[in-house]
DNA sequence: CCGTTCACG
DNA sequence: ACGTACGTGAACGGG
């Protein structure tokens, strides 16, 4: 029993993708009341007063009416929820997150602070260095971190292709229009390119994670966003610890910096491919399902029935086009968005695409019965029964409707993917709470990839019975999973290492 | 405060 | 005839 109430979780719930969910907004669109913001009372800039120097008449109206609208508005919503039988979302995906979160959050992540100084030193010899070389290419000192006086140097001075402009119609500077700059030989885009990249990581890693560390406990504590995505994934900010870097070799260097305590290590903990098996399960796909139970590699067979070549005949380049595909068909795959990933023609790539439905012809069906259903109804569910609204589903403004067609895609699948690792952190919390043996915190939770402390001494067991609760969610009262879960697990003293 | 860019899944 | 691959948050420049 849980007798907690939230009606920000209420509203996310019913209504994800309609309305933003904090009370001020819930207020005005379900009591049009209009509610005294806290900015309101205690001002802003240098005027700006600490809530305890409120006056007590003008404090007490302002809590007042804070205990009476939640009350007003959680009446108000509860019965909508039950009529829409969306209590078992918010009962069992929504409320039993915030205590979960909370301990995560509490229990915060440490980070080696020198080792993030030596780091961003290193930047900063590298990035004096590519600014020499900038300059000299440039023929003048100015501002790298300005898209404006960047893209004039480009395209003014250098002259190095013809204009490329943004949405707004400013000068394009982007990785991707850089890259095909690059192409012309001029050596310009790719320090543009260089200094862009250590310069992204030194601000905004390996210099702002330090100014995070709580000087209490020495650790870095996040907060969960639970109501900020449309599709049932959570956020994080404060700092945001979902998009630490790997991909790139410098960037890689910053996990090292995330460390277990004296004596512990870090537990990382992957699905894999998880969305493409949803899909294969939501869209009934008979040689995707067939693949995943034989525990075959997906791309390699993506890449064997699109270009038709035996599957011991797919190079690495193969590999890497399917790849790129199967992604492609998770977001809502568009020709133009295809041929610019994979840097092929407009032409090809839709080749690529109708060999791809050809071979696996329910993924189309799935997408057209998926936007036929959204058109009616104006929302989609994903496995569990969540809600996703699309508001924009039937406007009549082509880029606006497309955008929320590939949007009612993806959707169901992200969406999936995001309450079966909800499932997963339930369970393990529950296991943390009452399983003596298993000892270990939950630190963070990056989409698809849980993080976890423990003693070194605990190590085989934790991963152990990890894996083990992550992967039989799928056996769950909620939904019977035509295909099997995996996941990979690894641990070590760092982030780094443990991935 | 918006636009651009870029880090992640 | 659209100028897009889906979902986020943070840093920075410039009005």
């Amino acid at each position: 029993m849980n007798p907690i109430e939230d009606t920000m979780l209420i509203s996310y719930t019913l209504d994800a993708g309609i309305n933003r969910h904090n009370m001020n907004a819930l207020s005005e669109i379900h009591l049009g009341h209009k509610t005294i913001t806290f900015k309101e009372l205690v001002g802003s800039g240098k005027n700006k007063l600490n809530f305890s120097d409120i006056e007590l008449a003008k404090a007490t109206e302002y809590a007042a009416e804070d205990a009476d609208v939640t009350l007003r508005l959680y009446e108000n919503l509860k019965e909508r929820m039950n009529e829409e039988k969306l209590n078992k979302i918010y009962e069992y995906f929504e409320k039993p997150m915030v205590k979960l979160l909370a301990k995560l959050e509490f229990n915060g992540i440490k980070v080696d602070v020198n080792y993030l100084k030596k780091l961003s030193a290193q930047f900063e010899k590298k990035l004096k260095k590519i600014e020499k070389d900038i300059f000299t290419v440039a023929g003048k000192e100015f501002n790298i971190g300005s898209p404006k006086q960047l893209g004039e140097i480009i395209y003014n001075e250098l002259k190095i292709a013809k204009l490329k402009k943004t949405r707004k119609g400013s000068l394009a500077t982007n990785a991707s229009v850089l890259e095909n700059l690059a192409l012309t030989g001029h050596k310009f885009p790719n320090l543009i390119l260089e200094w862009r990249q250590v310069s992204k990581l030194k601000n905004t890693y390996t210099d702002a994670l330090q100014d995070h560390i709580s000087s209490k406990t020495k650790r870095v504590h996040t907060s969960f966003l639970l109501a900020a995505t449309n599709t049932g994934r959570l956020a994080s900010s404060d700092p945001n610890l979902q998009n630490i870097p790997i991909k790139s070799e410098d960037g890689r260097e910053i996990r090292k910096a995330f460390v277990a305590d004296k004596g512990n290590v870090l537990i990382s903990a992957d699905y894999n491919q998880i969305e493409m098996r949803i899909l294969a399960d939501i869209a009934d796909v008979k040689e995707l399902k067939k693949a995943f139970k034989n525990n075959e590699d997906i791309h390699s067979l993506t890449a064997s029935q699109v270009f038709n070549v035996p599957i011991d005949k797919v190079n690495e380049d193969l590999r890497r086009k399917a790849k790129a595909i199967n992604f492609g068909i998770i977001y809502g795959i568009t020709q133009y968005g295809l041929a610019k990933q994979i840097a092929v023609s407009n032409q090809e790539a839709l080749d690529f695409i109708n060999a791809y439905f050809k071979k696996f012809p329910e993924i189309k069906d799935y997408m057209n019965t998926t936007i036929k259903f959204c058109r009616t109804r104006g929302f989609v569910n994903n496995i569990f029964g969540r809600r996703i609204h699309l508001r924009g589903i039937n406007d009549k403004n082509f880029s606006v409707r497309s955008f929320q067609e590939r949007a009612a895609i993806n959707a169901p699948i992200q969406g999936s993917a995001a309450d079966i690792i909800r499932l997963a952190m339930i369970k393990l919390d529950q296991i943390i709470e009452t399983d003596k043996k298993f000892k270990t915190k939950m630190l963070l939770q990056i989409h698809d990839e849980l993080i976890f402390e423990c003693s070194q001494n605990d190590k085989d067991y934790v991963k152990k019975v990890i894996k083990e609760a992550m992967i039989s969610v799928s056996i769950s009262d909620y939904h019977m999973f035509s295909i099997p879960l995996n996941v990979s697990i690894n641990s070590g003293l760092n982030w780094g290492e443990a991935h």
